[in-house]
DNA sequence: AAAGGTTTCAGGGTTTTTCCTGATGAAATT
DNA sequence: AATTTCATCAGGAAAAACCCTGAAACCTTT
């Protein structure tokens, strides 16, 4: 029978997650984890491996992203489900990169989870329209915004930019003058072509380049 | 036998609590739902009232508290057992202002959500030390600033000023003068109690007030 | 009809942000 | 040594954001 983790930060969603896939019959799921680091730890362990991971890509401490790139590295032979909440399209790309086998959003129903599961022990990928309808238009202008390569000092400009204090205040902090402040900050609404301070936030967030 | 209805966003979540429950033997699950609007639906026929009612907090349209509060004003014979995030915080007060008979964490195990429900059946509420500590660690850490009370043009306007647009381009949007614009932005200052526009959107953030 | 609240708006003032054209010294590269 | 790159800064000007004091028009409620 086909083995399945779960790896989500929720406890009371990987147990009833747990019991909903076992009581599928066609499944077993043989360990969850509520983080990044656990589950790790556990797919260390050859005779822990599952046949498919869910993966959830929010979570506290090391996230679905950065477990899909350590095992995309380590070369395991998981096929890993991702499973969010939101419908961030970055993270679909990242995740693509890393060899994920199918993207769920938390919205789908008991059904279509059976489905995707299925889908992937039978064809090895599981992909809905939505999901692909991305990639197509991901490869279709594969130009879709790169993220700007940022030197350290402005990185820096770039979080005290996402909170409320004025450039006057940022220069203090940064221990430089208003007009170099001032610069960096025209130097990153080019980059990232915004045209003020919230579309800079607005356009950082959705790159996963600050936390809000 | 007892009889449980859920109400969550999140369908995969809601059907694998599902069988989760109906796992313990002890409960049926008798009806989910999706959102606010569908609860109080489900809620205004006599024949399909639940014993236990299990709400999440965070819901598009109508969310938990306003379910609460309306069933509250019903004066439903229905025990509420609310659901609720890390992330989202300081609801919590107000929820118990409107009758709820205990309060998850969704890090919670299934043994722990098991207890809640037999506790709320045979004493008619359930309030562990371990949970209530939580909620309490909880509150205090997080500013547990009221959320204010908003009107709908406030609201509106609250949505656009959480993007690039500039005063003028809102104003020809919502078919207002500059001056109004400008009004309602002053009455949001205030009422969030922050000094420009980005402390609006990152505290309206906080308060799951806007998605980013 | 009076009172009170809500929605809308005017006008003018101050501060901050945004945009522009530069420039200096230091460090790295050629 | 000359060139390029980098980090820093000046000063001015336009635009936008922010702050203040009202007030007219339109609701409801008393």
């Amino acid at each position: 029978m086909p083995t399945v983790a779960i790896a989500d930060d929720h406890k009371i969603f990987c147990d009833s997650l747990e019991s909903l896939i076992n009581a599928f019959d066609a499944f077993e799921v043989i360990w969850t984890v509520q983080d990044g680091e656990q589950a790790i730890t556990m797919l260390q362990q050859k005779s822990k491996l599952p046949d498919i991971l869910l993966l959830d890509i929010n979570m506290p401490g090391k996230n679905g992203i950065e477990v899909a790139e350590w095992m995309f590295q380590q070369n395991l032979q998981v096929n890993i489900l991702a499973l969010t909440m939101e419908n961030d399209d970055n993270s679909v790309i990242k995740m693509l990169q890393y060899g994920v086998k199918g993207y769920l959003l938390k919205s789908v129903s008991a059904e279509e989870l059976q489905n995707a599961l299925l889908s992937i022990v039978k064809y090895g990928y599981y992909y809905t329209p939505h999901v692909t309808k991305q990639i197509g238009n991901f490869i279709a202008h594969k130009n879709s915004e790169p993220v700007p390569v940022l030197k350290d000092r402005e990185k820096e400009l770039l979080q005290y930019m996402c909170t409320d204090m004025s450039y006057m205040e940022i220069a203090e902090k940064m221990f430089l003058s208003e007009s170099t402040v001032d610069s960096y900050r025209a130097r990153l609404f080019e980059k990232f072509n915004v045209k003020n301070r919230i579309g800079l936030l607005l356009k950082a967030n959705s790159m996963g380049l600050i936390r809000l």
